[in-house]
DNA sequence: GGCGTGACTATGG
DNA sequence: ACCATAGCCACGC
């Protein structure tokens, strides 16, 4: 995968996020599928890590792993800054995992 | 080019 | 449920 090839998976990504509903969250793994590249989950995490949410609006807060844990939250300056944000648009989060995963897991690919 | 690293995942004990 | 292992892929040194 080229570095345009690369550029062009990067807004493929952060298109998906944008769709994620507040209260639901999706995986790496699933917004890789969705984008037509699976295998490179951890590419996609490497983009969310630039993507500087607050700025530019991409509600990261919205992407978890694919056990539904907050592996970015360290990424999220304050500690528990992540969580906050899922909490407040009804997500339960017990420690570092979403609580009924299964129910708030959204997959990108039943949009399409 | 080798080697360690990381916002990953699936599988097995 | 927790830990280890093994694939995975792009980056930086």
């Amino acid at each position: 995968m080229d570095k345009t090839e690369q550029g062009y998976f990067a807004q493929a990504v952060y298109d998906i996020v944008r769709l994620v509903p507040a209260g639901r969250a999706t995986s790496y793994g699933a917004i890789a599928r969705a984008a037509g590249h699976p295998g490179h989950s951890r590419l996609v995490g490497r983009i969310m890590a630039v993507c500087d949410s607050a700025a530019s609006g991409i509600p990261a807060h919205r992407v978890v792993n694919s056990q539904g844990v907050l592996s970015a939250a360290a990424a999220f300056g304050a500690p528990g800054r992540m969580r906050q944000l899922l909490e407040a648009e009804g997500v339960e989060v017990a420690g570092e995992r979403i609580r009924r995963w299964k129910q708030v897991f959204w997959d990108p690919m039943e949009e399409l």
